[in-house]
DNA sequence: TCAATTAGGACCGCAGTGGTACTATTTAAA
DNA sequence: TTTAAATAGTACCACTGCGGTCCTAATTGA
């Protein structure tokens, strides 16, 4: 849960497929892309045409056309990625403030809410396209795992400390 | 996107009831948490189902029966309510590990989803129900919100840096 | 015995996701 | 100049699952 939409995890997919050779700027038609990823070619060009309406990639038209990186991978966060797809970040509707939820004044957990969305959004803004390649530099595994788990923050842990959930 | 569901909010909504008064083993009937949140009594019966199902609640059968808190609400993580109301966490279809994916093989940012999911879903297991009613701990918000965003972490940030998301 | 509860289903409308199709426009290359 | 290969834009649709309702047991204090 906390589920991210498969269009959104198809544009990482699609932006990380730029880096996978040597020059990052090198043009890729929709079709190579849906060949390369096995994506259906509609559903590739969709998701490349919201990336390119957000600016993460440029669009060359034509024959011999294609989409490109707008600027370097690693100047390219995850979270950016997630919203050119999917629109802002917003982790509960009452987040995005459309402002008529009828309990927001009986509330007691909203405020935290908005904390809390900045935090994983945060997490995924820290990580860049680069980085989705090789696996996650140690100071960021450790430091994601280990110290937001809890430790050394509080003087008493409130949490029970849990097995670390195993990674493939 | 990455949205939660709105039951899984309610959970969460519905659990901090039974700490805003001084004795948290107290007993509350699914009619009298309808009233206080403000939802409507059937949706809110589904949702304490579910929470006693995980052992988060211990429920009362009978007249005068009702719902209390299975464990001290310093020990509940906002990660097992959700989890509890949702089901397991998973970000991305492919890290459930359903394994019927056939892009997996050529899937360059699978390992890393995973480290991800397991980043995300430590975030909201440190903290606790009692946090969420408290303005978060200043050691987690500020952990979360600068720490987690690449500052100290590469040499080179190598997300650029941005203004800081407004918070409510 | 009665009334107030929870337990456990079945059920359903509907929005939004994932995916398709079609037309118009652009442009490199033959 | 023509053609073919691209993207742009938009409309469309099937289907899943979410949010919500309702009904019938089973339980239990009063």
């Amino acid at each position: 849960m906390i589920r991210m939409s498969k269009l959104a995890d198809y544009g990482l997919v699609l932006m990380t497929q730029f880096l996978r050779s040597p020059d990052s700027d090198q043009n890729l038609s929709a079709r190579q892309l849906a060949v390369e990823t096995r994506l259906p070619l509609p559903v590739v060009s969709k998701v490349l045409k919201a990336l390119t309406r957000e600016g993460l990639l440029v669009s060359h038209r034509g024959a011999s056309g294609g989409y490109s990186l707008s600027k370097a991978p690693s100047r390219i966060s995850v979270a950016e990625v997630l919203e050119a797809v999917e629109g802002p970040f917003a982790m509960t509707e009452c987040v995005e403030g459309s402002g008529d939820c009828r309990r927001e004044l009986v509330c007691p957990v909203r405020s935290n809410w908005q904390r809390i969305n900045v935090a994983v959004k945060n997490v995924l803004d820290a990580i860049s396209l680069q980085d989705m390649l090789e696996p996650l530099p140690q100071s960021l595994v450790t430091l994601l795992t280990d110290e937001a788990a809890g430790t050394g923050l509080d003087p008493e842990p409130h949490v029970e400390r849990r097995e670390p959930c195993e990674v493939a």
